[in-house]
DNA sequence: AGGTCGGTCGTTTTT
DNA sequence: CGACCGACCT
């Protein structure tokens, strides 16, 4: 093991192995590289079995990346039976083994935001008579951040006693129960009811304590309470925990992550070593700079400073702008620039914003001047209709009891079985209190149906029934294939696009669906549809495809993308815009937490490898109106000499680092001055 | 059952 | 300003 390549501090770390580990990880400090080192050192130094091996991480992508460099690092065979995952997908394998103890079957679905929402707009309809419209999201929000704070539906305390706390608190209980009534878990029950499970089944708990001796959790910094307690559970039996985190890199606050579980750590697990990475290998001195004295300002965190071996680097810009498109302008001027000064690829250069509204500018402006560009983020694959549209069925075609999706596919595409015919049949499964599945499969017998109707009822059980028995024997990409040309869902994809372009691309979505679950169904051994279903549901989305972040960041085009979706990741080039009042920090977060937003802003600033440019523009178009703009609190806590301010009306210096040339010039400009 | 009009609203989103 | 949703109309 090359530790010799290690820092003092991630050799200490790296070694140290039993009890619990608090490692403070900066931005930039290689922390993936003593992770891995860390395992290889547990798996060839000290001989420990791979089985007994556990490393959590919040992303499909950081978990794939961890196997694979430690792979890499001690070979494929000593990592056999290690276990590299994601919180949702390794609480999913507890589940699968033995949520029945929990009295749910194994083959339940999960159900994701747009099943959630369906969910809870049906029990509200049948709760209040519609006499206002609901938000059904917000009442879905109040339920996650209960479940993310472990409180089931008897306990829930709405946090405020308004009129969404009130109707959460009726909500929930009926949400919790339909779930498991159509054998559905959300996310949230992944944590919640893994939790529930190991706490109340000791020899489950028991079996898993025996199995993981070592574990390993990245990103600390963001777990919410019903992860710390799953961990607090996991390691009580050895205490062999190490969290690997910055508390400076909070910023999913807002989601429910408990920046308290970072802070408090120490306190929590007793006997806690702490070691620090301060050490940063990825910026220039100017940068961190900036970023330490910018992360200064925040009360709660703990104390730690970067610093680098290497240089002060160029100055950090700021460069006040006219307006919006100015400040695109701006950023795409300097792109090219530096492009041309420096030889360097579009990919080394990112544009960061607060809120994603805020690409459309740069996007029009990179399109203008032909610059190639990809943005990260915004429509999410799996929530786009047609996706969700073809998921339905497979969920269903899984799991019969999943009632949520069968009302989606029951009349999609149109087979003639409208919302009057579902609420009957509906009502006949209430009121015999069977499941609608069932119900549909007796429905010949509901003489109240029209003959039509029950005629397509037939079909369509036929059709499901057909298909159930067809994707356990033949190979599933074919089986969906031949799903979809029965459905004649490309025609109806086509029929009911507003133009053809939009039509093409919807299909498209749909065959990166059957692609997926072709290059599932080669990699794996059993491939099978609630196994596709499980990946699918689970997010893995960037493990094949073309249309995913990974792909994107692979091109050759500037980023474009938000500060949350920047976490992890670094550029050359950093163009971090719109740090106005109200925008950064935001205006809604002011009140909530300040001090997540300078982390928000600190995440940006040590993107940066090479050159941080920060923008901020004198007036802003903001719903059509333009309005003046003020400067971020934040700009005024980065050192005044760190900063080199411009305006963007003053001709720019094409390579600010030759200082040489910038001095001729401003003599020039003085000598031309003394000549008038 | 689909389309159109009008009103509302407007952060961030690892699974 | 523009996206999105729901009501309402055809």
């Amino acid at each position: 093991m090359p530790l010799s390549n290690l820092n003092e501090q991630q050799r200490a770390a790296v070694c140290h192995v039993d009890g619990p580990l608090l490692l403070l990880a900066g931005a930039g400090s290689g922390k993936t590289r003593v992770i891995t080192c860390r395992i290889a050192h547990l798996l060839c130094t000290l001989k420990v079995p791979a089985e007994q091996v556990m490393a959590v991480t919040f992303t499909n992508k950081a978990a794939r990346e961890m196997k694979q460099r430690t792979e890499e690092m001690v070979g494929r065979k000593r990592c056999k039976g290690m276990v590299v995952s994601t919180f949702h997908a390794l609480c999913m394998r507890i589940l699968k083994e033995d949520i029945d103890q929990l009295g749910y079957k194994k083959n339940f679905s999960i159900y994701g935001t747009a099943d959630q929402t369906r969910l809870i707009r049906d029990i509200c309809s049948g709760l209040h008579q519609g006499d206002q419209k609901i938000d059904a999201d917000r009442i879905l929000w109040l339920i996650s951040d209960a479940k993310n704070g472990l409180q089931p539906p008897e306990a829930f305390r709405p946090r405020f006693d308004d009129e969404y706390g009130r109707l959460a608190a009726e909500v929930y209980p009926r949400y919790q129960r339909a779930l498991k009534a159509f054998n559905a878990v959300d996310f949230d029950d992944l944590i919640m009811l893994t939790v529930r499970l190991l706490q109340e089944r000791p020899a489950v708990l028991d079996k898993y304590q025996q199995r993981f001796r070592y574990l390993m959790v990245d990103e600390y910094q963001d777990t919410n309470a019903a992860q710390y307690q799953l961990l607090r559970l996991l390691s009580a039996s050895h205490s062999n925990l190490c969290v690997v985190g910055d508390d400076d890199q909070s910023i999913y606050g807002w989601r429910g992550a408990d920046l308290g579980n970072i802070l408090d750590f120490e306190k929590d697990f007793p006997g806690t070593s702490l070691i620090k990475l301060e050490q940063n290998y990825r910026s220039t001195g100017n940068i961190l700079s900036a970023a330490n004295a910018l992360i200064l300002h925040n009360q709660k965190r703990k104390d730690k400073a970067l610093w680098t071996a290497g240089g002060p680097g160029k100055p950090i810009h700021c460069i006040c702008c006219d307006d919006g498109e100015d400040e695109a302008r701006m950023v795409v001027e300097s792109i090219q620039a530096e492009r041309y000064a420096d030889e360097c690829r579009y990919s080394d250069f990112a544009v960061l914003f607060r809120t994603n509204a805020q690409s459309r500018a740069f996007e029009e402006q990179l399109r203008y001047d032909n610059i190639p560009y990809v943005l990260i983020g915004g429509q999410q694959f799996f929530d786009r209709k047609e996706v969700k549209d073809v998921l339905a069925y497979l969920k269903f075609l899984q799991n019969p009891q999943d009632e949520i999706n069968l009302l989606r596919i029951l009349n999609f595409p149109k087979r003639g079985i409208g919302t009057t015919s579902a609420d009957h049949l509906i009502r006949h499964s209430l009121a015999e209190n069977r499941p609608l599945w069932q119900v549909l499969k007796d429905a010949e017998e509901i003489t109240e149906l029209g003959d039509k109707v029950r005629a397509a009822i037939v079909d369509f059980v036929r059709l499901i029934e057909r298909f159930r028995r067809r994707f356990q024997l033949g190979k599933l990409s074919d089986t969906a294939r031949e799903l979809l040309s029965d459905l004649a869902l490309e025609e109806e994809i086509y029929r009911t696009a507003e133009d053809p372009e939009k039509g093409r691309r919807r299909a498209d979505n749909v065959a990166e669906v059957i692609n997926a679950m072709a290059s599932y169904e080669e990699r794996e051994a059993t491939p099978s549809l609630s196994g596709f279903l499980e990946k699918v549901s689970l997010l893995d989305r960037d493990e094949p495809g073309r249309n995913d972040k990974e792909s994107k960041l692979k091109k050759d085009a500037v980023v474009l993308m938000s500060l949350h979706a920047s976490k992890g990741l670094e550029f050359p080039h950093v163009f971090l815009v719109g740090l106005e009042d109200d925008l950064l920090p935001h205006k809604k977060s002011v009140v909530t937490d300040i001090e997540e937003e300078r982390r928000l802003c600190y995440v940006g600033i040590t993107r940066a490898q090479r050159t941080l440019t920060l923008l901020h523009a004198a007036k802003r178009k903001k719903y059509g109106q333009l309005q003046v703009r003020v400067p971020s609190p934040f700009l005024e806590e980065i050192p005044k000499e760190l900063l080199n301010r411009i305006d963007s009306d003053t001709p720019q210096p094409l390579d600010p680092d030759q200082q040489e040339q910038r001095a001729t010039s401003f003599f020039a400009g003085i000598q031309q001055m003394l000549a008038d």
